[in-house]
DNA sequence: CAGTATCCCTCCAGATACTG
DNA sequence: CAGTATCTGGAGGGATACTG
């Protein structure tokens, strides 16, 4: 999908940074997993449990189909959702949090806690 | 600038969250201030003390100008960096970190933490 | 030195329509 | 139901040249 690609540019290659690497490399990564547009819209839903494609979309209600698919796929690839598949028909689609995903609480709450302090 | 109003959009105004409002809204001001493409790096410069124009603009050293000036107002504008210039020939302009900036801080560490855990 | 002022162009987001 | 396919506008960002 090009979004992992254009996320990776972000921050042209030519910027060599002076202290250690793996600093704003793992911000970087951070950020890539929630800063999309609507990612951390469709985290919120899921810390509130196992939802399925229709719900998402009809709970955050002006996303299109596309950039939900495109966010879930993006949250997939970086291991912090699932998707599981039932071949029922129609068929049905549950996405939930991996272990990885529920940690990103701690950074949304320090987020959320400097927001409430200063804005 | 664009780019403020942009950012405000990014959650267009027909999504009605359920839950208390200032959750989300807290994350999307948070994200708004270090989620910008150069946002962070300009921040991690100033972590290490007060900068100069030309220093964060060799520091970084893909940035454009133009995309430095954006970025700096952009965080200005937000208040958690200060500009400051004295008359001297040529002028000479300082950029700090306010209090609001520093308190970042927290925010980019639990960042780096998840990171670290999981990447 | 610390920016503006333009131009240009890529490329993503959203809308819409369609489907296994 | 849970997505793809396709088209599109317009913002965002780089390059370059210029200036108080």
């Amino acid at each position: 999908m090009s979004w992992t690609e254009s996320k990776q540019n972000r921050h042209p290659g030519n910027y060599v940074p002076k202290q250690p690497l793996h600093i704003e490399c793992s911000i970087e990564k951070a950020l890539d997993v929630i800063g999309g547009k609507w990612s951390f819209l469709v985290l919120r839903e899921l810390f509130g449990g196992t939802k399925r494609f229709g719900e998402l979309q009809r709970n955050i209600s002006s996303i299109s189909p596309k950039s939900l698919t495109d966010t879930l796929r993006h949250l997939e690839e970086n291991g912090v959702l699932e998707r599981t598949a039932y071949p029922t028909v129609p068929v049905t689609v549950e996405y939930t949090l991996t272990p990885k995903g529920e940690d990103l609480h701690r950074m949304l709450k320090e987020m959320k806690l400097w927001a409430a302090k200063w804005c």
